[in-house]
DNA sequence: TACATTTATAGAACGGTGTCCAATAAATGT
DNA sequence: ACATTTATTGGACACCGTTCTATAAATGTA
């Protein structure tokens, strides 16, 4: 039905014809360049020169296949380059900050590894074990580790999935004018606390801002919460141990 | 062009039609059902009666527009009724526990609120007044208050669209055998501690899982990142003040 | 009551999309 | 040399978002 999934190009070997690998590739660099929400099969297939139909023989079973062969094919480059000395603190931290770092080099597949998260199966478990075995070493177990493991991740991840949440790309600039007209025009007697803070709040936080994280990123931001995980996470660990 | 912004309907009278809320409301109830992907304008004009051009008529620029009329209803219900005698920390809490309560109540709405979020303009300002005025009280300001407000609002809401990311909803069952299938595969000597805590964690952490947060919420989990969250504010607070 | 105007809807059209299927070419194994 | 697998084509189907022009329904005004 589709493409040898046998470890590499052993006795059949890849005609010469287009790989599973370059069609995901060229999705990759079409959503970078044009976004996702303009992203289309026949686009990538016009791209390629081949017709539609190639896609469909070369990963499974149509887009959302293809999207989580991207998700897959991003998250793969995680957990290499882990020095094991660390402590557990530490090992968290980099890979947290690794994967923030790797996401923001294809900020519009974003939402494919966040809100869409179909996760192909168990392709990304070097990330897993290398959370959850530095929370070992941090004491946790049972049902504690699964509450830590989830707050890590999904605190953390959703948090980088927020940052770089698409800002509307249509007329974008006419809607930045709308935006920052009605964010003049807040009203000091309603919101009194929001309206004396605006000066350095406006489109550096995530509900007051009409620029996502692409442009103005939010490492302080991210470092903070961050810390106050590892740090609170330490904290309960020792308490209880 | 479209239809009447006032206030209510007062002189100009609302003929018989369509109102712009029956239309979002609609639209709600349709996700709700169907869920987002396969959401389209022109089968919520045949669940009203009614052509397709009508939706563009009442809301003003199409798909998009909809989606942050969507959003902007859903959020709007979010900051009524808090206790203002309340202690910063009680009002976060309840502010973000309500938050999720009210998500969960339209999950196939999810995206919409996170990754989507284009929020109106400034449509849930009493939701940025509460918490920024909760973290002043705290002793937050300038940058600080910016990166707690962020790390509260990224993390806390980006967990709640990662619990609700949507699961594939084609080959449901097929894909959870598919998934059950490679996680009993998984090796021992390469994941040892994967492999050791599986039994507790299979489909209840965030990778590692065939369902999402409908139906295997994650309240614990939450609830542990909100407090990691407050606690930490807390003691930084006190730290430099 | 009559007429002009605003409000609301209908219907058709345009270009684009995801997906599938039958036919066919290209490379490979025997 | 031939049968088989591998890879690709082109066309079809049904649906989609969006826009346009025309028309109906309600309203304001004389």
């Amino acid at each position: 039905m589709h493409q040898a999934k046998g470890k590499s190009p052993r006795g059949r070997a890849a005609v010469i014809g287009l790989t599973k690998a370059q069609v995901v590739a060229a999705a990759i660099k079409q959503i970078d360049e044009k976004g996702l929400p303009s992203f289309s099969l026949r686009e990538l297939a016009r791209s390629l020169n081949v017709s539609p139909a190639v896609i469909y023989w070369h990963v499974g079973g149509g887009k959302e296949d293809l999207f989580a062969e991207i998700s897959a094919s991003i998250t793969s480059e995680l957990s290499h380059e882990l020095d094991p000395s660390q402590n557990w603190k530490e090992r968290l931290r980099a890979v947290f900050l690794r994967y923030r770092q790797l996401v923001h080099i294809h900020p519009n597949v974003s939402p494919l590894l966040g809100a869409q998260m179909k996760s192909n199966g168990v392709a990304n478990l070097d990330w897993v074990e290398t959370v959850l075995s530095a929370l070992v070493d941090a004491g946790y177990e049972g049902e504690a580790l699964k509450d830590a493991f989830n707050a890590l991740i999904g605190g953390l991840a959703g948090f980088v999935t927020m940052e770089l949440a698409t800002a509307p790309t249509e007329t974008q600039d006419e809607w930045e004018d709308l935006f920052a007209r009605r964010v003049a025009g807040i009203d000091p007697k309603l919101y009194p606390i929001t309206h004396s803070v605006l000066p350095t709040v406006t489109n550096r936080i995530f509900v007051l801002r009409w620029q996502n994280g692409v442009r103005i990123p939010y490492d302080s931001s991210f470092e903070l919460l961050l810390d106050l995980l590892i740090e609170g996470l330490d904290m309960r660990a020792r308490k209880t141990t």
